[in-house]
DNA sequence: TGTTGACTTGGAGTGAACTCAAGGTAGTAA
DNA sequence: TTACTACCTTGAGTTCACTCCAAGTCAACA
């Protein structure tokens, strides 16, 4: 890890200079380090914390809640009980939604079988398909 | 299971009825049949077919793959495997969902077991937490 | 000394998925 | 008859999360 220019961290985290500019301007991220010339420069701990968003971001933790964190950790020491909080229930959330995801994928692979056995038949009304699903 | 009107149907699945119309129009659900004074009743293959949009919508699968597999399902037979087709691609994508979430998920217990055994400490910087977590 | 090319800014535009508002009708209850 | 409620339609508005655009700066290279 070194200091990356906007366009190199974005080809790291497969993620466009404007998300991150954006992501800098609503908070997410904090105020990026300049070169003399006023270009951005990311370093390891601001590296680490984009690895950290976007990972939340691809399971669905909304950019409101992440700024949230951020906030919290900028002022300090004051507020580590808030910050527990905020990612227990964002860990609650996900759990929730990992349940819904099961359910989601074993609702396909049903489904799928279904198909791939030929019980799913030709010649079926519209909606006759789904009565079979009502488990 | 009955013939439920679109006040009901929005209680039982928690979805508002502007949606339920909104789902008609853009062809997610078919022509919803009517009382003589022209209001929706929703019968079981219906009901059916919104519990598993429903299902599917929460875990992330786009409106869009939907309706074109209400479409598919419309034309019939000839669909069968355009049909499967999709719901394989469908299934691929909620598998890397949930390969995403649990990262997220073993992310978060992980921080949160920090802050519990008070690892993270008063005094540190902004983004010392971060180096931590570069595992 | 131009002319690339990578960066900068502020602000506007986009797409997905709802969500709401305005105005109208049908059926019931006082 | 009037009031109320639940439904209807069309079309516009909202939210979220980017994503793009125009115009400008700066360093390096021919």
């Amino acid at each position: 890890m070194a200091e990356l220019t906007i366009t190199e961290v974005s080809n790291k985290y497969h993620i466009k200079p404007d998300t991150l500019r954006y992501y800098e301007r609503i908070g997410l991220i904090p105020k990026v380090p300049r070169r003399p010339n006023g270009n951005r420069y990311y370093n390891d701990g601001l590296q680490g914390w984009l690895e950290m968003i976007i990972c939340l971001r691809h399971s669905g933790v909304s950019v409101e809640a992440l700024v949230d964190y951020a906030h919290l950790l900028e002022q300090g020491d004051a507020t580590l009980d808030a910050r527990e909080e905020l990612l227990k229930e964002q860990l609650e959330l996900l759990e929730e939604k990992r349940a819904n995801l099961d359910r989601s994928i074993k609702r396909l692979q049903h489904k799928i079988s279904l198909y791939e056995t030929g019980e799913i038949k030709k010649g079926k009304s519209y909606f006759e398909e789904y009565k079979i699903l009502d488990d």
